[in-house]
DNA sequence: CTCCAAATCTGAACGATGTGCAGATTATTC
DNA sequence: GAATAATCTGCACATCGTTCAGATTTGGAG
């Protein structure tokens, strides 16, 4: 089902997936600060007022964006993890790292997409239950790759209770700070290193 | 003086100031994503365009509010510091935690500013000069606070090199997951403390 | 003191935006 | 095939950021 309504026709077909589809692009390339709605219809082939049968305003649109790019990282996440498979105390520390670095490359690739998600734009009450869902799962993704840290020995005891909560502020903050400019890209690698070291991981 | 310019007169004598200070609260109690340029000037009690003397346009004005903010937040962390005096590792190590929560305390306390500092809403280039400047503030605060811990060989020496980059990282990374809803208020202790025990504070 | 230039502010205007509403068009159901 | 529901259009309105010509005031030079 393509994007731009067949031309001649009244109906779309599959607007509410074009709108987010649309809305989606457009923010990646501009930000959701400068998303317009009625930019979104245009591309879409479709008058302005045509979008709110499917969201109640525009806040709204933008936060169906966001539940979908949830869904994305936490793909992402799993692919990442995928990537080494295995019981040993390696691939459980390249497991970690992996799943770090998923997280910081798809934010710097996606800088707009990573404000949209974590910049207040998503009304958290609109698509609060897919929303949660996604990072839960994507919680979950982190809480195992810690547990297999924790089996093979690798991590300190008294640290991992503090470990998903620890591993995934240190991982956004660097991560939002360098989005931003606050701090440079390279820092990214020595945020790891450094959280590994604290964590006590791979020795 | 007065924000709002006196009735009858021409010139306001101090509209540079009275601009920034009404978008502040303004964009504290609305958010940054809402402010109204014309609602600033009317606030003030000035005609739209006049801002446009100050500032080219509207994200420049926000970028003045951020600048000013970065200050506050500098100043609130000498503040924090200087609660705790002292050379001992005890001191040291409070002002540690003392940085920390303020931080988070000024972020959850403003929400809206907090957002306007670090969501991607100041230009860089606009202010980027003054904000870089008290950021490196903030910055020596909390290297001198690491010195001192380690001066007290109250940190553990392999870490020591990570600290600012690590503290800053999970103290912001908590924060912002908080702020934005992601994670519960109460998890910002277990970080503090996380991160305190990771870094081998406290014995 | 006077006059001129610079600084500061106003007013009206333009195009674009989000949103509401009445009604047109198409799909669905009986 | 007719009634009902789902979808979409067209127009309107208020508001917004921004521009620009010109009004008003200030400050300094003569």
């Amino acid at each position: 089902m393509s994007l731009l309504k067949p031309r001649g026709t009244y109906h779309h077909g599959n607007l509410q997936a074009a709108l987010i589809a649309a809305a989606t692009q457009m923010v990646r390339a501009n930000g959701a600060e400068h998303l317009s709605l009625r930019a979104v219809a245009a591309e879409v082939g479709v008058s302005p007022s045509a979008a709110y049968h499917y969201y109640p305003d525009k806040d709204s649109l933008i936060s169906g964006v966001g539940q979908e790019l949830f869904e994305r990282l936490a793909d992402l996440q799993e692919a990442a993890l995928s990537q080494f498979p295995g019981k040993s105390a390696k691939a459980a520390r390249a497991r970690f790292r992996a799943l770090g670095r998923a997280y910081f490359d798809w934010a710097s690739s996606e800088a707009n997409l990573f404000r949209l998600m974590f910049g207040g734009f998503c009304s958290i009450d609109f698509a609060e239950a897919q929303i949660k869902r996604q990072e839960s799962r994507a919680w979950n993704l982190l809480c195992s790759c810690l547990d297999d840290l924790q089996a093979s020995g690798d991590i300190k005891k008294t640290i991992r209770p503090y470990g998903e909560i620890l591993s995934w502020s240190t991982v956004h903050g660097a991560t939002a700070l360098i989005v931003e400019g606050h701090l440079p890209a390279a820092s990214f690698e020595s945020v790891l290193d450094g959280l590994e070291l604290s964590l006590g991981i791979g020795k």
